[in-house]
DNA sequence: GCCGTTTTCGGCCCGACTGTTTTCAGTCG
């Protein structure tokens, strides 16, 4: 039986839930907890890289976590795991994910009144019995029901590209509300570091007087319920069912706060662990000497500078090795959106888009960029209208005259190019040779299994005429698992075949990801980021995928449409 | 369970808010 990482990560993510409740040492929780998440994060064939000795390299793997990946690749199974979960029944663990509830309530609940799953507490709680319980109360009692409703009406985690926009809205009100107590405001969390799902929404603002600043927070027009709302901290539920959390902090510690909220946790752990080595404290208020003398908190800068370090970008703050790259000195001055020059991946009204050339022309040229590429869908491909060979080839005739009248400015002629099935390209290569550019993508068959899709993507990128393999893997956040593409090997003929890979801006897709973003890199292979425009306000999501890039360490020239007009025909 | 520029034992990030308590435990981020 094949094993792979997140299979491991996820029996390791349970064991840690596991043992909460048990009450185990909470460091030896917290071991289990960055396991699994390196290896959830981890690129590449986790097995090869057990084989070959490397995994032991990885801070957080030490011999315990090794011998028990190695019992589960050896034997599909893990005892100490099967152990626990003998202790504590299936849905004990559930519990934990209803708000209120933590490790203590679960065991509290389980041993002294055989509460094992949601069901069960539901029914506890509106018995009226919960707030006998040591520690309960009617109010805990409430809570915890509303935190069941909660859960089972609980929506995923939403598209960056939807948080964005709302948390401008939000910030526009709030300021609206309170102006003259807000100094300075800004998003924080997972939102500012660019992932591509936001769980909630962190703001984070400074003022010298909090309370009119939480009172205007409660009185948003999003406000369904408010959660919590104190000097400092104040949490909303909005009206579909997101949470955003408002920090207030005085001005000289913005910056530390800034630092602290935007996360990720085991970035500010990290920080952490390495300023108690120097001697020095450092939370949401500032960095402390042991006397209490404060060192740093306005601006992020000088907190950073506090612990002898340069700057870290938010989007890398992931603790995938941030850190020590700014200890050497080696955070690379990663890609700005004003550095794209153009967007290789966009469809007209012809396929299934909704605008002409001229009117993404003019989009683009708003933009400040000095090229795009028109790329409809290919002749197979009927659902999107993909288009015929004839059509095809007036619009490379339409493009061609459209050309002809501008300067400055060039539209290559191109498709996104079906994969089908076998490999094979959905236009012959008489015809294909007559595009400027070919995107090779898959829109079918995505269930095949990682050999027959690896041979059946190897094959179309090794096609002479393809010059970019679009969405590479193929997923749809909350719709669809990336197909089974084995990226490694794909990696490795991109770069022999000198083929980019897309880094596709759409909210749903931002794919390729972070993580195979930094492989690519790694690997020396090139990426175009580019939006697959379907209407011209589409090409507004290049800030997405951009973000995406910088997740994945990109600077410049890591990046083909960074290159001007002039450089980048030579590329082609 | 992990880890080491106070190194093989003894630490391990830190504070706010709530609800239950008469001083704090649990949860959360």
């Amino acid at each position: 039986m094949k094993v792979d990482a997140t299979k491991v990560a996820s029996i390791l993510r349970e064991m840690a839930d596991l043992l909460s409740i048990k009450g185990e040492n909470p460091f030896r929780i917290r071991a289990y907890e960055k396991a699994a998440r390196t290896l959830e994060h981890l690129p590449g064939d986790m097995e090869a890289l057990y084989k070959q000795g490397k995994l032991k390299d990885i801070s957080g793997l030490g011999k315990g976590m090794l011998e028990k990946i190695a019992t589960i690749l050896n034997t599909g199974r893990l005892p100490a795991y099967e152990e626990l979960k003998k202790e504590f029944p299936e849905g004990t663990r559930e519990l934990l994910f209803i708000s209120e509830i933590g490790p203590k309530t679960v065991k509290l609940l389980y041993e002294e009144e055989g509460v094992k799953n949601i069901e069960d507490l539901e029914t506890f709680a509106k018995s009226g019995k919960l707030r006998d319980l040591p520690g309960m109360g009617a109010k805990t009692e409430e809570n915890i029901l509303r935190g069941i409703k909660l859960y089972r009406t609980s929506k995923a985690r939403i598209l960056l590209g939807r948080a964005q926009p709302l948390v401008e809205e939000v910030i526009a009100e709030l300021k609206n509300r309170a102006s003259s107590w807000i100094e300075k405001i800004s998003p924080a969390g997972s939102l500012r570091r660019g992932k591509e799902t936001i769980g909630d929404i962190d703001i984070l603002v400074s003022s010298r007087n909090s309370s009119p600043v939480m009172d205007g927070f409660a009185q948003l027009s999003f406000v369904k319920e408010i959660l919590a709302k104190g000097e400092t901290k104040s949490s909303i539920l909005t009206t579909q069912g997101l949470q955003i959390d408002l920090r207030v902090v005085s001005p000289d510690s913005f910056g530390a706060a800034l630092q602290y909220f935007t996360g990720s946790k085991s970035h500010n752990i990290n920080l952490r662990e390495r300023a108690i080595k120097r001697g020095l404290k450092i939370n949401e208020y500032g960095v402390f000497t042991r006397e209490g003398e404060k060192l740093a908190g306005k601006n992020e800068k000088e907190v950073y500078a506090s612990l002898d370090l340069p700057f870290i970008p938010p989007e890398l703050r992931e603790d995938r090795g941030e850190i020590e790259a700014a200890e050497k000195g080696r955070i690379p001055c990663l890609l700005r959106e004003k550095e794209i020059k153009g967007d290789l991946h966009m469809h007209t009204k012809m396929s299934d888009g909704v605008n002409t050339i001229e009117e993404l022309i003019e989009k683009a040229k708003s933009k400040g960029y000095e090229y795009i590429a028109i790329t409809d869908h290919s002749l197979s491909l009927k659902v999107a209208r993909g288009l015929s060979i004839e059509t095809l080839l007036a619009q490379i005739k339409e493009i061609k005259k459209i050309n002809s009248h501008l300067e400055g400015f060039k539209v290559l002629a191109g498709s996104e190019v079906d994969i089908k099935k076998d490999g094979s390209l959905d236009y012959p290569d008489e015809i294909l040779g007559k595009l400027d550019i070919v995107i090779a993508a898959i829109h079918t068959g995505f269930k095949q299994d990682k050999k027959t899709i690896t041979a059946r993507v190897v094959k179309a990128i090794q096609s002479p005429f393809v010059r970019i393999f679009a969405h590479p893997t193929g997923r749809l956040l909350g719709e669809r698992e990336a197909y089974a593409v084995d990226l490694n090997k794909v990696l490795e003929v991109a770069k022999d075949r000198g083929i980019w890979l897309e880094i596709n801006a759409q909210p749903q897709r931002l794919d390729l990801t972070d993580i195979w973003i930094m492989e690519a890199k790694k690997k020396g292979v090139k990426l175009a980021i580019n939006t697959d425009a379907h209407n011209k306000e589409g090409l507004d999501f290049m800030s997405l995928g951009v973000a995406t890039a910088r997740r994945g360490w990109c600077q410049a020239p890591d990046v083909v449409n960074t290159l001007s007009l002039e450089e980048f025909i030579h590329k082609l």
